[in-house]
DNA sequence: TACCACACCTAAAACTCTTATGTATGTTTG
DNA sequence: CAAACATACATAAGAGTTTTAGGTGTGGTA
């Protein structure tokens, strides 16, 4: 309950999409992982969320996948859709705006 | 669809209590105006979401309540609870430490 | 008189996430 | 070698928050 948890909602999507953008190529585990390590285990993803977000965009079209075997293991790589890279970007752009502001309101700047 | 208000799910609860311990008291409404004018309309709270969001912070024992008259017009002050400082300062500490985690992996920094 | 700003409120629907499972393979450990 | 754990995908029920849309009432203004 004292968790960070629920700040996740509504960031998730454009999350995924950064994360894309400047890996250019990652599947759901990876980017778990990834995430965990780059946030001190603060932004911690779960399966449960991130598999059905990920679905959702390549449903509208943001994203591709393609399924690859790794040590015998598949793996289902997404990347972003270039032909949706405005929305994309924009999309980004709007979730920084709004974190920049957020921290201005939260570190009390009058 | 391409606006950044469900960004705010999630954060909107922790939104209030920063705003309430920055300037002391403040009435749904007023809150609304302010948070609009601070963030170039970019965060804009809906009464819908607010004052919901308001009544559970009071039930849960983190914001105190009062009714004034001002203009003919009845407004409900909200301030924090002092008994709840605690749990108010540790949510807020935990928001701005996950929009500097969300900046940091959308500012695209490897 | 209408309309707009102020100021509160609620409820249904939509949406997302958590929690809990399930499947399956490869690796490590007791 | 069996158990446990990490890798890697997936789905569904339930919980929770927000949007959308409506409602009430006062005061000022065109």
């Amino acid at each position: 309950m004292d968790s960070n948890k629920k700040f996740l909602n509504g960031t998730l999507n454009t999350i995924l999409l950064a994360l894309l953008k400047e890996n250019g190529k990652m599947y759901g585990y990876e980017i778990c992982q990834l995430t965990k390590a780059k946030t001190d285990n603060t932004i911690l993803l779960t399966e449960g969320a991130i598999y059905p977000a990920l679905h959702r965009l390549e449903k509208d079209g943001l994203l591709l996948s393609s399924k690859e075997k790794a040590n015998g293991r598949t793996r289902k790589y997404y990347s972003l859709n270039s032909s949706a890279s405005h929305k994309i970007d924009s999309q980004i752009a709007l979730l920084s705006q709004f974190t920049g502001h957020l921290q201005s309101l939260l570190n009390l700047t009058a």
